[in-house]
DNA sequence: TTGTACGCGTTATCAG
DNA sequence: CTGATAACGCGTACAA
């Protein structure tokens, strides 16, 4: 691999005169540059990355620390993520956390070691105490980061989430809109404060002090059919599931059950990727923006990286997205 | 950052006994050995890899190139990839051709300046001429590297790609066992080649010179129901369509002629990702073993790597998985 | 068992 | 406009 040295010596400058003419704008004598020019082309110079990282202290790479990628959910917050960094010319690690058996610490060592310019933290699990060690560590350590996708209070470090309340509100509307008034709200097991959200949302939907019919459902997809007498009993007309693949196994329970959607019950789904658009019937659902999401996380370290302003907290506007289920 | 340099004077021992200590398992004094791990603990010292990178003329770093992430196709396989590299301390690059504009030459450099230890092409369109380059360019620069996902001739590097042949073969064969023995296979726009392999495989399964009924599919999913009369009129009672997407279009379309999965025809589809597992019917499928295609091509990598042996071509074995619709 | 000194390929600081 | 030289942090001959 020719070096740069090899570039000088082949133009007879030297090393100085062609990293300057490579990297500044600095003027340089037309005829240099021409031997310059010409001494590259013929070596097949290509920069040495790792060299100039060591030299100035930092890298082109941001590392993207998620639970996995084989999940639709985050690959599109990834894919925007990526887009947005390949833009302004850096790359990025993956480091899927479900797939690493390391301790939050010997990843967050990795990022130090490796010279990260900047972490991304996406959508990680409570369980998991990154949130602490950024506030105890890795500010310190003045590495720029973002947590996004969880909805959690700021502490000292910038982060995004989608708007639940205005998802909850947005998504109240539409079935009322429909005629469907009588709402049940469907869930996985949720952090209280979540619930919160998406009961402050339906408050604003309905100007009233009612709550939604809240049912909590297990991880098991076999059982959701199960709530299915519950929501009959209850004279529930529309149905708000807050996750996407519930969503779809409702459906399947409903059409089971000969209940017609949207005809007897509405479906209104939380997400909206190739899951709610397949489905059949084909789910309305709330668009959370997931690529936006990864495009203005990227935005927020970039800022940071190179010092200009940025949010603490930014939060991405959901949208329906109207197909046939309500 | 505390570097080793400051750890030496700190233990009052050279650089290069701090260095051997971490590094190798050449045996340093038990009592230099604590002096050195009190030093790296209350320094809070952590390796500078980018320095040790520049050093060794080697990184730990592999690139991944493929179209998009957001696709469960690819983020299967890149998973595949990440966490197998992630047991042997590898770090993942990942870059969207379809998002970077960038020649594929401009990708190449980028692998080059950053030293990759390796480089991952999964899935490239033909259309790409990223092959061309890997004969003309990238073998002589002597980086590992993997072709993975496209079925084509050995040119030089290792592939990897799923067996067609086999997959055709065990869902005609799984068509018949339902005897369905009227076949269609429904196939987007394809190249020659690979239409062969599935003929071959029809052949196999059926054990004679008859050929399916071959369809082509444009990529506009609302015109698949188009398609419907040319198969009742051909009296098919078994679909293998060679798309998941597709696939569950079909059977949209058939339930609005009121045709019935798998009664009336059986529906088979190709690939199994969450796309078939939540379809309605939930679709009888060949999985290709996308996650498993990652992992190979992060073990042949490695093995590159490391100078150990590993095969020209690798093909990855699918398997059906019975579910509602054949 | 340990230390000295050099070089990996750059960029930055000076001086010319 | 250009050149010599010193870093960046590490590993490793070679010497002790």
């Amino acid at each position: 691999m020719a070096t740069l040295k090899d570039i000088a010596k082949h133009a007879k400058v030297s090393t100085c005169t062609v990293s300057r003419y490579l990297n500044s704008n600095i003027v340089v004598k037309k005829e240099t540059e021409d031997r310059i020019e010409a001494a590259i082309k013929e070596l097949g110079y290509v920069p040495n990355v790792i060299a100039k990282s060591l030299k100035q202290q930092v890298t082109s790479n941001v590392a993207v620390i998620l639970p996995k990628l084989n999940h639709l959910y985050y690959s599109e917050i990834t894919s925007g993520i990526s887009q947005t960094l390949a833009e302004h010319q850096y790359n990025i690690f993956i480091y899927e956390v479900d797939n690493l058996h390391l301790s939050e610490d010997d990843i967050l060592n990795l990022m130090r070691e490796n010279m990260v310019a900047g972490i991304i933290f996406i959508g990680l699990f409570p369980d998991t105490s990154f949130k602490e060690k950024i506030k105890e560590d890795v500010l310190g350590w003045k590495i720029p980061v973002v947590y996004a996708n969880r909805c959690i209070p700021y502490e000292g470090f910038p982060l995004l989430y989608p708007d639940l309340v205005k998802a909850s509100k947005i998504g109240t509307e539409h079935l009322i809109k429909k005629k469907k008034e009588n709402i049940a709200f469907m869930h996985k097991p949720l952090p209280k404060h979540l619930l919160k959200y998406f009961l402050d949302g339906y408050r604003q939907a309905t100007n009233s002090g009612q709550e939604p019919m809240l049912i909590e459902i297990p991880d098991d997809k076999n059982v959701i059919k199960d709530f299915v007498p519950k929501l009959i009993e209850h004279q529930i007309n529309g149905v708000f599931v807050l996750d996407e693949k519930s969503a779809v196994y409702l459906t399947k329970a409903f059409a089971k059950s000969n209940i017609q959607i949207p005809g007897d019950i509405s479906v209104l789904s939380l997400g909206n990727s190739l899951i709610s658009e397949i489905s059949t019937p084909e789910l309305t659902c709330v668009d959370l923006q997931n690529w936006v999401l990864g495009q203005k996380s990227a935005e927020i370290i970039l800022n940071q990286i190179s010092n200009k302003k940025f949010e603490d907290v930014t939060v991405v506007e959901p949208f329906i997205v109207e197909r046939e289920s309500a």
